[in-house]
DNA sequence: AAAACGTGGGG
DNA sequence: TCCCCAAGTTT
């Protein structure tokens, strides 16, 4: 274990984040106190994801964080499997197709995500050695590449001590630490001000504590139904303390999907995917009854490099 | 900075 | 049933 105890700049400045988030509650609360509950809740509850094994490597927990953005665990499990089985090295998929990519991506959702995780492994294999790198800032280059995606690559893969931002660990400390039910919609300041101040300041427990608190988001802090009796720090929880207060702020506008762009053009890939060889226009033309907002998805998913047109109106997944 | 971008499961 | 949500990134 390490020295939760002990006091240090981290935890001035935690204090201060904490003032800052919710100068109401006057007591401020020290932020060590919540790392050896969460490190070792975690040790004794985390799933055993294929991508937190050692052997899954930096290419490994750089693919899983691709196929994670924004889809659910166990809809990744299978796909994640068969992905680094073919693909077990950047420059194996490098080699590959762009098309190949999307057509493994399967249903996974939002299948840019597939093109840009073959481009960034093209970038790997050419300018860093085929060796995914382990640098914040050159991370953040890659295609597809964005601050928690770095950030979980450095801490998960590299062992970094790096402040990891996600949904389920802003989830979690707006409530333990700020008091709020939720998190602002979009990521502030003050929210990367308080993780970083949070950081355990060794490597190795900073590393923990990043997995362990978006585990606890995902499994226990959860935004519908939190499970706040199987917490190890609902003691020391600001939201439970203030008497679980409703959420204020302007609720999250909810994604439209029937009748959208996006219905479309995922009928689209899907014909597209499911065919090996080129599909012509009138094929096509069947997953949609609507001419132009059909043609206009059409040219969309062209556009995006996601979908390539060959002579006589025929289509494919882009072979280059 | 708001909006686009897929898909499916659970409350 | 319907709505909300899921390890975000890009423009």
């Amino acid at each position: 274990m390490t020295a939760t105890t002990d006091p240090s700049s981290a935890t001035a400045e935690a204090a201060d984040a904490v003032v800052g988030a919710d100068a109401a509650d006057g007591a401020v609360r020290s932020a060590r106190a919540l790392h050896a509950p969460v490190v070792d809740w975690f040790a004794a509850h985390a799933r055993d994801l294929p991508w937190r094994r050692p052997e899954a490597g930096a290419w490994g927990v750089m693919a899983s964080e691709f196929m994670l953005q924004q889809t659910p665990v166990n809809r990744v499990l299978p796909v994640y499997e068969e992905w680094l089985e073919r693909w077990p090295r950047p420059a194996d998929l490098a080699a590959e197709a762009p098309g190949e990519a999307v057509r493994a991506w399967g249903r996974l959702g939002y299948p840019r995500r597939a093109l840009r995780l073959h481009a960034a492994a093209r970038a790997i294999a050419e300018r860093h050695g085929g060796e995914v790198p382990s640098e914040h800032a050159q991370l953040l280059a890659l295609p597809g590449v964005g601050e928690y995606t770095a950030a979980a690559v450095v801490s998960f893969a590299y062992g970094q001590r790096h402040a990891v931002l996600d949904t389920n660990v802003r989830r979690v400390f707006a409530r333990a630490v700020s008091g709020q039910q939720f998190p602002p919609n979009a990521t502030t300041a003050a929210e990367r001000r308080l993780a970083r101040a949070l950081l355990p300041d060794d490597d190795a427990t900073a590393s923990r504590w990043a997995a362990a608190t978006m585990e606890l988001g995902a499994l226990v802090c959860t935004a519908r139904g939190p499970q706040c009796g199987r917490c190890p720090i609902a003691e020391q929880c600001a939201w439970q303390l203030a008497g679980a207060p409703a959420h204020e702020g302007p609720a999250r506008r909810g994604q439209s999907y029937a009748g959208t762009d996006r219905q479309v053009r995922g009928r689209l890939l899907a014909v597209l995917r499911a065919s090996k060889d080129p599909v012509p226009q009138s094929d096509l033309d069947q997953v949609w009854h609507e001419p132009v907002q059909r043609a206009r998805a059409l040219d969309g998913l062209v556009s995006d490099g996601l979908v390539e047109p060959l002579e006589g109106g025929r289509y494919r997944l882009p072979l280059t």
